[in-house]
DNA sequence: CTGTTAGCGCCTTCAA
DNA sequence: TTGAAGGCGCTAACAG
């Protein structure tokens, strides 16, 4: 006979029962101790295998204080930073036996407020607050009763832990690149000049070109993280610099754009005109003709290192760093920059 | 004096002492039950104002038998599908009080199980299956403790709940679309067709094209879900079939690629040939020359859906109902089928 | 080795 | 209107 209907969770009280033993028995049967006889054993665990069951965690929790489990607090789940971070963070968790909650706080502050304090409620160990830009946000505050790293948006008191992506480095690193590509008339399209990481990756440019004895041909244009933006500066850059032999773009899509009016007027990339990209959208940078060279910000990663600095916390062990710390970026190599062989 | 040290959260056992008054008072208290004086209410609130106090919900979880916590077992959270109806469902709990956990299988079919056992154990309410394809996937059993509702992907046991978008029904529509803009010698380049929907909208547009007495010219095209496909495909049909007024893509990302083939060569769209793509993916069909016309399968919808199932189920009012469910999709017309007035 | 007992933090009868 | 007591499922001392 097959029950259908959702069956009561078995408890461990069944399992004792089942097995004849009493419920601290079976406890330090299932748990796997040692002070329990083989035979007992294995009749306890014959016993909740038959009643298929399944420890309950909240009540574990209860008595151990924690509950393996965390909270990731976004601020906008769309974002195309988000999504890998998170996969940093949920695969490092997962790699341990802890589950990630996810509140995606649309960008609402009072929204925010709101999946704190739940995630507080059900008591999660440790909180990562991840950001859509790397600009600074506010802090969740000081002295919460768990752990809690910002990850891609920094917060904004320096007492907190932070991660995020070296954005002036990456930029630095672009340029190094085209120079070394053999590259000297180079010009740079970024995206909204609101966004740090817009100035940043300028910044880090601009670094990189007065080191090599150069400047930017042109003055940097920066306006719109967008593919139209991309077209549209490109198509002013060739008209007023024809010079030039390389764009660094302060994205992809801005990227992709270039790409598409440089071949539109005749250019040729890479010969011509080398194209770097950054954020190593690997959907656009290699669905590109050519494929397009890119920073990548190893995000990833940043989710992961987040997640370790949560269990760092928890064990307790060390003491629990502050401040923003400015993660490695690498540039991932394409046809935009350098011809295939 | 600032304490920057985490500290540890107020029980309710403190709000009462802090009250002079009992525990099951502070309890009755704060949770609004009318059997108070409201002076001694008052003396409650103010104290577990003053402690911070967060009523700890797994506590809480483990009398009532709820936990307001619902799992989100994707096979792969890469994937595009997954974000919007993450969203969708993060929405339509997050409105109530109710939190998901994210579980990434990776498309692991252990690493799933795994997150399984850990979802039950943690005594979520209910559970939602996010696949990245529509096809058929196995199911994760009958009779678990908890409803389960299947999301994009359907699960192979009919006895399930699956909602998935109506593939068919898009192809047809497409068709419809394409037609009603006075086209009839109209092209197919379809994605993998060992996915279903690759196999579903072309049966759709068939179906339509029958219906206006019309049929595919060439044969459709299936291949590979990329851009790289949809330029290749192109420029064997235009050299084919110069006759082509309009061309049917499997995915955005083929019609993105279309587009700029027909660009190189010279055809404008949509004058000379009108483009349709499929999945309304806005920073592809928006971004491109001209924007995209697509289909939208509704997913932040099907999310949403999906979440109300879990509602329904766990109300328990109503009979679960069962079976795979065809949720409708919607044209979102734009510059690359209808020229701008 | 095994079982009894006391909580973990909260809610819910049931008396007072 | 209040408070004492029992229990949710489990673990961690202690005794036996």
């Amino acid at each position: 006979m097959i029950d259908e209907s959702p069956k009561r969770a078995a408890t461990l009280n069944d399992v004792a029962e089942r097995a004849r033993v009493s419920l601290a028995t079976a406890s330090k049967a299932l748990n796997g101790r040692a002070d329990v006889a083989e035979r007992t054993r294995e009749r306890v665990l014959a016993a909740a295998a038959a009643l298929e069951f399944t420890p309950n965690a909240v009540a574990r929790g209860l008595t151990s204080g924690r509950t393996g489990t965390v909270g990731l607090l976004t601020s906008d789940l769309e974002g195309r930073f988000m999504i890998p971070i998170l996969m940093g963070a949920e695969d490092a968790f997962g790699a341990g036996k802890i589950d990630v909650f996810l509140c995606d706080a649309r960008g609402d502050a009072v929204r925010e407020q709101h999946h704190l304090r739940a995630l507080l409620s059900r008591r999660v160990d440790g909180i990562i607050v991840v950001g859509d830009n790397t600009d600074p946000r506010p802090s969740l505050g000081r002295n919460l009763p768990v752990p809690v790293v910002y990850a891609y948006a920094p917060s904004d008191d320096p007492k907190d832990l932070s991660l995020t992506p070296d954005n002036v480095t990456g930029g630095q690193e672009a340029i190094e690149h085209l120079v070394a590509c053999g590259r000297s008339r180079i010009a740079h399209i970024g995206g909204d000049p609101a966004y740090a990481a817009a100035r940043d990756r300028l910044k880090g440019a601009q670094q990189a070109l007065a080191a090599a004895g150069l400047s930017f041909v042109g003055t940097p244009m920066l306006s719109e993280w967008s593919e139209r933006w991309g077209r549209a500066a490109t198509a002013m850059l060739l008209d007023r610099h024809p010079e030039i032999d390389a764009i660094f773009c302060g994205s992809d899509q801005i990227a992709r754009g270039a790409l598409d009016v440089a071949r539109d007027l005749g250019r040729d990339v890479p010969a011509d005109i080398a194209v770097m990209g950054y954020d190593n959208w690997t959907l656009l940078a290699e669905a590109s003709r050519p494929e397009l060279t890119s920073v990548d910000a190893n995000l990833q990663e940043l989710g992961r290192a987040a997640a370790q600095r949560i269990f760092d916390a928890l064990d307790g062990t060390q003491q629990q760093p502050r401040g923003v710390h400015h993660l490695p970026v690498r540039t991932v190599i394409r046809g935009s920059t350098v011809p295939r062989r």
